[in-house]
DNA sequence: GTTTACCTTTACGTTAACGTAAATATAGAG
DNA sequence: CTCTATATTTACGTTAACGTAAAGGTAAAC
């Protein structure tokens, strides 16, 4: 894709290598309307919102999230600044994704502390096979 | 299932209730070899020890962990504590899990830090709009 | 002008992680 | 003895998230 010093954009194959993901993943994600990218003939043009939004989307895959549940972090990307009602809706959507956040935060604790206990054990077991 | 308060056991639909999952996962857990409980007659009783795998198993998938990624943690559960050569693979395996987590623990920060900044801007809207 | 390197669409295939249904067994309650 | 609850195995079905061709268009490089 050509360089664009001005108004940044990307071809899809850029993304592909930014984030090592494959070209089908991200036409995949356009597919069920997570990316909406704009057309240049019938080139897919990517701006930066759409490159964040991907990043969104490949952050959440991290975390376990399903495309539906990244879904809703992609789309408090760019809400609908509407009406009174919609905001407190994000309102709530952001507070249950707090929630979400809140246990995996425990479990990743929890498990850091049994590693830990497992490495203990492991070294003391390796200390009394040298010994 | 009957209790026993010497050597705690559970039935299959005492681990179902207590974690909320069902039968029939925990016996596909069980078909694909990350639990192996006992049986009195046909009938299958878990210890505490399979419990613990379970609540792992469980724990990893809120993670976002496959069942075969899990099963590296489970396996660290109860190790072979065996030769030299398998406790240090262990050491490298316990040094894995590590760094997913930190990995994990990097992206839950991040979405946080985005979560608040999506709660402020949502917030500044309100007031805008109320004032 | 034809390779090379991309891009496109269409469409069937695959894997994980179960869901769901059917047929059967067993044990305790009334 | 029969009903109800809970257990079992077997096996086909389902969904998400892509993989993997196949068939073709475009554009710069040689």
């Amino acid at each position: 894709m050509t360089m664009n010093t001005k108004t940044a954009e990307y071809g899809i194959s850029d993304l592909s290598r930014e984030f090592e993901v494959t070209t089908r993943s991200i036409r995949h994600y356009e597919d069920i309307g997570l990316l909406t990218p704009q057309r240049r003939g019938k080139t897919r043009i990517y701006t930066p919102a759409d490159r964040t939004k991907l990043k969104l989307i490949l952050r959440g895959k991290r975390l376990g999230f399903s495309l539906e549940e990244s879904r809703e972090i992609v789309e408090m990307y760019d809400p609908d600044q509407g009406n009174t009602t919609q905001l407190n809706s994000l309102l709530e959507r952001i507070q249950i994704q707090r929630e979400k956040l809140k246990q995996q935060l425990n479990d990743i604790n929890t498990m850091r502390h049994d590693l830990k206990e497992a490495e203990a054990a492991c070294r003391k077991a390796l200390n009394k096979i040298s010994s």
